[in-house]
Order: structure tokens, then sequence, then C-alpha cells
DNA sequence: TGTACATCAGTGAACGCGCGTTCACTGATGTAC
DNA sequence: TGTACATCAGTGAACGCGCGTTCACTGATGTAC
């Protein structure tokens, strides 16, 4: 949790640049290993040999392997949320709403099919026995923040013919509406959450191998359904 | 594979009835245990210690732990798919395409929502060192069956105003194609390619903790992404 | 600048654990005559 | 129906393995005077 506290006012001693270096690394090796067995069975000593150190050595930097997965998540979470910031932020024409639902689209996938166990961590399974902390809260958010005001700025662009959602479902969404802001109507939080929802899915079902025998093109078939699933009233008018 | 190939013409001997029930008590202790702990540390000692029996005695039935999780597979595809086959035809009104919607989506959530962790093995990770066997497929196409049926009927009920895919899609969706059956045009393929990928997402959101401070009652918010997310050219004018 | 002490990084041995799988075995069940 | 043999289920000990974590230690780095 606090372990990287020490360097909150970059102390420049060398044992502080070494430690942080160290503890990239050491995250870096985890994040490399997920690649070849799973987060439930991310082992430190397996860590430990590929950066060719005692294996206890490793638990000066984290206190436990929940503690190691915890930092995993954080990375993984921030990195992600970090190449979407950026891609957002690249688009231009901030009102062509379309555009930037497209690229959110894209940016999470292109970087799930690039490190596939990093997303399978984030977005599958959870880890049986780990409860992840809440500091790994506020990067999961950075994604979902950035869907957020896309959907402000839709609404702000002006009201759009949305459906009325029943009242138990407004109550239910209070969390989301908290998050993303009063002035996005209950119609386009359903509409921006089946969006997460079925991105979220195309995603996972092509990693996960479920569309093995069904499609030949991903690429082409994600920027299809990508266009379907838009939260922007004008998808179906997409081509 | 062949584990089950002794009661083909159903033997009736005593230890051939001994020996098909033992095989689905493992399957069901098995099935329990992945409840506990995963997939990845499913063990066989564990299912062993659950029946009280040796260790060893359970070779007698699965030839290795991946045979055993492959028959966790086949089991959960099976009993997710006939929950659906069930419900569908229980539709008197066949011709009512989004009420088969609905169901098909309340059916495979429900059956998630009671099995968390039967749906992680199906539909979460890939477990890490293993590769699912041919036998696995067949189960596995059932409920998506019943969605190409749906949307079959669909088609059949007359052309609906989809919108004409890329030629690139075209071609990467032959696979699907030849599932679901040629007289579904290529717009409705993909719309329901949209509305199963917003389900799976939906649901893995749920069960994987996504929601957790931006939803409190599930099954309201779930009922309305359903029918955000139904194939059906008449979504829009579901409320 | 130099010394004395405190802090920290890293080591290697050890702990106790549960795992998948094999093997030679005993005793029960099934089958052919 | 009875006997002789083959098949099978289940046992318990043993194999070799990798794991998370602890601990007393050595030596290097940092700090206060």
């Amino acid at each position: 949790m606090d372990l990287d506290t020490d360097h909150r006012r970059a102390p420049r001693t060398a044992r502080a640049m070494a430690r942080a270096e160290l503890t990239r690394d050491i995250v870096d090796s985890a994040r490399k290993q997920l690649g070849v067995v799973g987060p439930a069975q991310l082992s430190v000593r397996a860590v430990a040999r590929d950066l060719g150190m005692a294996s206890s050595a490793v638990y000066r930097y984290f206190p436990s392997r929940d503690h190691l997965l915890t930092a995993l998540l954080e990375s993984g979470y921030n990195e992600l949320g970090s190449v979407v910031e950026e891609a957002d932020s690249a688009v231009v024409d901030r009102n062509d709403h379309l555009l930037r639902w497209l690229t959110l689209g894209r940016c999470v996938r292109g970087w799930a099919v690039a490190h596939p166990y990093d997303y399978a961590l984030l977005f599958g399974s959870p880890v049986p026995g780990y409860d992840a902390p809440q500091s790994t809260i506020q990067p999961a958010t950075r994604v979902t923040g950035v869907l957020a005001v896309l959907l402000r700025d839709i609404a702000a662009a002006g009201p759009v013919q949305q459906p009325v959602v029943p009242a138990a479902v407004h109550r239910s969404i209070t969390g989301m509406h908290e998050f993303i802001g009063t002035e996005v109507d209950d119609g386009l939080v359903m509409a921006g959450a089946a969006a997460w929802s079925g991105l979220i899915g195309a995603i996972s079902l092509e990693l996960f191998g479920h569309l093995v025998n069904a499609v030949s093109d991903h690429d082409a078939y994600f920027e299809e359904l990508l266009h379907l699933l838009a939260p922007t009233s004008d998808r179906l008018a997409a081509h």
C-alpha cells in the first residue's frame, strides 16, 4: 500500500533510486510471469528467480504475494487508463462523439490484445482468495472515467432521444450517476452501460477463445461491433 | 474422452452402475470445489478427500486432472445449454422475438448468478496450461445455438432494417453464417453478435465485481440492459 | 572531513505444506465353461 | 449351479516438486555529530 511513500519528495539517494527501480523490475517480471501461468499461480519465487535474487529478498519490497498482486492490478489499470486518456484527448473534434467512442473501444481492445494476461487479470475471473484493496479502485476508474466524460459531452451537446427507464432502474444506478455527473439522464447512462458491457464482452469472447470457429478477421469484426455498440443515438446511421 | 463408452448400451451390472454414479459424484464434488478455489487450483486430492476415498482412486475414473477439468466444462455447458433450451421452448408465442431474447438473457444470467464459479470456468479467463479438447465444442454451442435459432426465426419473419456491413466483415463471419444458417443476413448476424457480447459482458462485469459501487439493484439494472441489447430492430420501441 | 552508529538490502537455509501421479497390492465383481 | 480365471475398484505408501514465508546473518549505505 504505502510502499512508495519513500520517494514522495523525490529522495535522490542511491538507495532510494535502487529501491524504486527494483520495485519496478519486480512488477515487470511479475507481469511477464502472468503471461505464462495466470494470476492464481503467480509465484514470488519465480519472480525472484527471474531477477536472479533470493526469493526472500522480494519481501523487502512486497510484504506478501497479495501485495504484489495488488501492484499488478494498479499497474495494469493505470497503463490502460493512460493509454485511453491520451488517445481520447488526441481526438481534435471534441464533438465527434462517435469517433471518440470508437477511439476508446479500439484503444481498450488494442491494449487487451497486446497484453492478454493483464486484461484477464483486470476483467477476467477474480483471483480466488484474493480481495482487491481500496487502492485499486482509483486506477480502475480511469478508463470508465473517459467514457463518463464522453457521456457528459454527449448530454451537453443537446437532449437526445433516449428511452425513459423504470423507477427501479433509476434508483439502482445512483452510483453511476454520482460517478458520471447528474447532467446525464438515465437513458444515456444506461446506453453507456450497454456500450461498455458490449465492449468488455466482445473483447472477453475474443481473447478467451469463444470466437475460434466463428470469426476469422477479428479486426474487421470488432470494428463493426464497435459501431453497433456505440452509445450515441446515431448508431444506426453510422454507415 | 471415451470414459463413458462402457454404458453405451446401458450395462446394468452393479459395477457399471457404481462406476457411473461415482463418476457423477466426482464431477459434482469437483464443481463444488470450484466454488472455493477456482479452476486453476482444482485439486484431485481435495476431490478424493471430499468423497472419502484415496486420491489414487480418482485415477480409475479420470486419467488426469485435465480430463477432470474437461468433464467440468462439458458438465457446465450442458447444464446451461439445457436450461436455456427448455426456457426458450416454453415461450408459447414463437413470434414474440423480443420475449425470446429476454428469456434467453434472463436464463443465462440466472444460471450464472446461481453458479458463479461455473460461469467463470466457462466464460472467464482460460485456465493456464489447459487446452480444451474437441469434445467441449459441441456442449459449448448449445446456448449460442438457441440464439441462432432465434435469429433464423427473426429473419424468416420478414426482412428487417439492418445496416449493410463492409465486405471484410462479411468475409470474416462465414463461420458464424455456417453455424446460424445462410438465410440470416450479415446485419442480423452482427446484431446477434453484439447482443451476445453485451450479455456476456454485462454478466461478467456484474459477477467479477466491476459494478460494486455503480449499481445497487442488479436485477432491475440487468433487465433494462437486456432490453437495450436486444438484437431485434424494435429495441428502441421496447418501452 | 572523519568517526560511530543506525538503517536497510540481500542471502541462504529451513519450516511445513499440498500437489499430481505412480505402483504393487488386496479383495470384490463379472464371465466362460 | 459351481468352479477357475480375468477384470476391475480401491488402498496406502512413496516419488519429486514448487510453493509462501520466516529467520538469523553479513555487508553496504545513510546520518548525526
